[in-house]
DNA sequence: AATGAATGAGTCTTCATTCAT
DNA sequence: CATGAATGAAGACTCATTCAT
């Protein structure tokens, strides 16, 4: 700890390059996997030089950080965006299945849960991060929706989360395992509300209110 | 001199050093992931010399691959070996999900699936071979026990095969997921008895024969 | 509008701002050496931007030099006020001796001849600066007082200079140069003494006044 | 600390390889400085690659250190072979005397204590290797001899290790110092010799049997 | 068959320095 | 006058891979 150290003064969180340089780090990432990124392409990518990177990104696991915090949102935003019509447990399990499902099976999340994972040992807060942001999170709000329709005598639950993690797990088949490993192709719009619908009807047959 | 002596073939597929140098591969692997370890370190680890290495196997993945190879039926082995007197869905179910858990949650083995999962990408191979020993074949080894089950009257089954994945996917809650990502800790044989309970409730009310 | 207003000439080199600079320079250099400061540091420390040091001085070199002219003098200045009511060659030389020593083996001062001694290959000019302002006016304003000695006929000197040299190396035992390599801890006050004791008995059995 | 570690297992501590990296480093530090001075450029100077010199020495600085811990014995070597024919205080002194100001003021040397005092900070161990070989043990060996001498009744010491370095200090003047700051020419022999008659009158003047 | 030795290509990161504002 | 922002160039170090023996 030396007397003279101050903190390196990170310019502007939501500056315009910051965001150039996330979009260029996404393209690069996605393309060629964490490791296998380097950072004179992110910056090639990015229309900046390599130092200018790291005036905003402390080292490439920040920037990927940065990244997946950037984009959980997006992934999980409109997800629970439900119509506020339907009034119906069924139709609402099927809407939210069917956007889970869709969302989950695209190639660049596959990928992204890919990365994660794999910068998960050596980078834990990386894995922390998007853990909080997208299982997590999901499962919670979720877990409201489930409460109040069995506040309203439509479902019996014993634990609304564990209910919630249940259903996303019911719905999810082989199908995203197997693009995890690489194997099969990405299921049709058809394949899906097929295992939706399975998982729809279990989670019903479970937690549907009896008479 | 036989004619097929100038290939550079790969020496004795079974030979004792052949391994050695897996059994080495997979202490550094296990210990520091795929991209941590250096081929440098598995030599050491094996007792050869890196050259030796490559004399078995054409490179890093390939010598990854050959671990998984190995390693693969080890692991799902006795998921199935159930106590034929036990003569009781629920039992079974109970046992096969428990020991399924426990499997799944040992660190060594969220390891392998990180890293399989990690190299999967730029080597897919691998992917499927892993892939097709664990949750495709213990799929099919559930399915079949099912339908037995079902033949005897005691589940109504439409699809053997979703039913098998649904009974694994139930019994994951977040447990799974959380320690793919570093978030959690491995939980107790308790806490994975609750897992599995709640998964073998849901199964049953799912495709328990109705009366 | 001057005439000379378009010379892009240093501003005021008096001026507050460049008093900054050097204080915040002297803090990171001191602390980091030459070659471990950044200038972004040394801008943090002195609260400027870093343009703005270059506005000030053109380069790295440059900056330090002037640090070092401007804690030259400082060092050296008491090392002569000596009292004047000291009638007496021991006493002074033991006074001088022990000013001396003390002064040397400052942290602060062995890490200044330390950078200075780094950075003089590729920048003869600070050499040449420190030394000018340290051992040669020090050797001379020493030689000027054992000269006023001699002609009182205490001292025999046949070289003023060379006398004065021969002092201060009498004084140092291996004590400074340990430090500067690193070894050994600053020699306490009273460690001190003895060095210059045996300094000033050797200097006056060598120039001493023979009866 | 994880298990699979082991050392890397340097090769050869005398192979031919290891002197040429050697010797290619002490072209390039010699010119350049330690810092100046790139591994590329080493590597270059040494016709090995880069990854090469990494095999025999883990960093940068230990490849310095080797080269300091090579080069200390040749030069200190022949300081003390004094010819056994000589049995007279004076002349051994003054032999040794020019021996010793003779390999200080070498360009090499200056440089050398250059680069070792510039690194000494960052580095300890370096400065440490050079002192231990260099002063230090130059000041054993001096005190030895002046030991001898003493016991044959030609000298009278109190502190023997403490009149060896003042020998040394005694033939300095001013000329090394100078030229660590980059001040000054390398002395003469003529010079030398002045010095260092300066320094023998000194030290028999202060440490001469009182007949 | 086995290896000791060597390497080329590439990694992340840092820094002194300079403009446009 | 001051600066925020940007960068080109360079640096130490690592690694999977390959020969000659």
């Amino acid at each position: 700890m030396s007397m003279t150290d101050t903190a390196p003064a990170r310019p502007d969180a939501e500056s315009a390059k910051r965001r150039d340089i996330i979009d260029g780090a996404r393209r690069v990432f996605f393309d060629k996997g964490f490791d296998g990124a380097s950072m004179d392409e992110v910056a090639r990518a990015a229309g900046v030089s390599k130092a200018t990177i790291y005036v905003y990104f402390g080292s490439k696991e920040e920037l990927f950080e940065a990244l997946v915090q950037n984009d959980r949102a997006r992934s999980a935003e409109h997800l629970f965006e439900v119509d506020p019509s339907i009034d119906n447990v069924e139709a609402l399990l099927r809407r939210i299945g069917v956007s889970f499902m869709t969302m989950m099976v695209q190639p660049d999340h596959i990928k992204l849960i890919r990365m994660v994972i794999a910068v998960a040992e050596k980078f834990p807060r990386v894995g922390r991060t998007f853990f909080d942001a997208g299982p997590c999170h999901g499962g919670q709000r979720l877990a409201e929706l489930l409460r109040r329709q069995a506040d309203l005598g439509r479902l019996e639950l014993d634990d609304d989360l564990a209910a919630a993690y249940m259903f996303f797990n019911m719905c999810q088949s082989n199908a995203v395992k197997g693009l995890l490993f690489g194997v099969g192709e990405q299921p049709s719009a058809a394949q899906i509300e097929e295992h939706v619908d399975r998982g729809v009807r279990a989670f019903l047959a479970t937690y549907g209110a009896r008479s």
